[in-house]
DNA sequence: TGAAATTTGTACGTATGTATA
DNA sequence: ATATACATACGTACAAATTTC
C-alpha cells in the first residue's frame, strides 16, 4: 500500500513493490504486469504515476513493454560467449536511438564496443558474455 | 520547429533537436540546457513534452539533470584502464537503484561486472576501458 | 541576510489515437 | 465489431531546492 506521507515518492513505492514481486518470484519471468488501469486501482494513484513506476523498470531491463499488448517481466535471453583477444579494448555505454533500432535493442539494454586493431564490434549487452582468452 | 502531421511524436522531436546540437558542438560538454519552461515556449508544447524528450536524453546518458537548477550535457569523464585478466568473465547490464545509490551512478550508464574466479568487481561503464591482457 | 524568482519533481485529470485481443 | 491497453499530449497545482536580486 502507498504511504503518501512518505518522503518516497508514489510512483517509486509502485516501482518497489513490482520489482520485489519479480524478484522474490511472484512475477516470474515472461509474466504479464497487471495492465496499468488493474494498478491504476490497486495502488489508488493516477495512471500518470503507474506510467513512470513502470518506465523506471524498463529502464532497469527489468520489464519490457509491447504497445497495446502490455507489460510482461523480461525472459532472460541466453547469453553467448565473446572471446575477447589480446589487447582488445571495451567500452560500454547506452545505444544511441538509431543503433537501438537497427538492431532492435530493448529499452535499458547497454551495449559493448569492442575494438581490436581495425576491427570494432558492437555487443548487444544481454546477449553476450565476454571471456578474456 | 516541431512538425505536428509527423508521425515521429512531438517528444522525439524535440529530443531529436537538442541531441542534434549537442552532437554538433552548439551544446558542448558542460553547457545548460535551456529551461524547461524556455524550451516550452520555443517548440510550443507542454511542460510534459519537454521533460519527455529530456527523460530520453538521460536516459541514453548524454545529459544529467541537477534538480532545482537544470540540465547539462555530461561531461565526459576520463576512462581509467581496467586490465581483464585470461579467464576473467564480464556481463554488462543497468545497475540496480540500490548500486546506483550505492556507487553514486548517473542515469544511463551501464556498468559492467567482472569476475576472475572468486573475486567480482562492479565497474561504472563510462569510468573504463577494458582491455584484455 | 533575507526575500523573491526560477527551476525541477511529483501527482492528478482529461482527451484522443492506435494497435491488439 | 467491440472492448481492452498502451502512447501521446495538453493543462493544472503544489512542493522543494537553488539561484538571483
Amino acid at each position: 500500500v502507498i504511504d503518501r506521507r512518505s518522503y518516497v515518492p508514489a510512483y517509486r513505492q509502485v516501482a518497489d513493490a513490482l520489482r520485489a514481486q519479480i524478484a522474490d518470484g511472484s512475477l516470474p519471468p515472461g509474466r504479464a504486469l497487471p495492465s496499468e488501469s488493474a494498478l491504476e486501482h490497486e495502488h489508488g494513484v493516477a495512471r500518470t504515476t503507474i506510467r513512470k513506476a513502470i518506465a523506471e523498470l524498463r529502464a532497469e531491463g527489468v520489464v519490457e513493454t509491447l504497445p497495446s499488448s502490455g507489460t510482461r517481466v523480461r525472459l532472460i535471453p541466453e547469453r553467448e560467449e565473446f572471446s575477447l583477444q589480446r589487447g582488445s579494448r571495451v567500452v560500454i555505454r547506452m545505444p544511441t536511438p538509431a543503433e537501438r533500432a537497427e538492431y532492435d535493442i530493448d529499452e535499458g539494454v547497454p551495449v559493448a564496443i569492442v575494438r581490436h586493431g581495425a576491427r570494432t564490434h558492437l555487443l548487444i549487452g544481454d546477449r553476450v558474455e565476454l571471456i578474456a582468452k
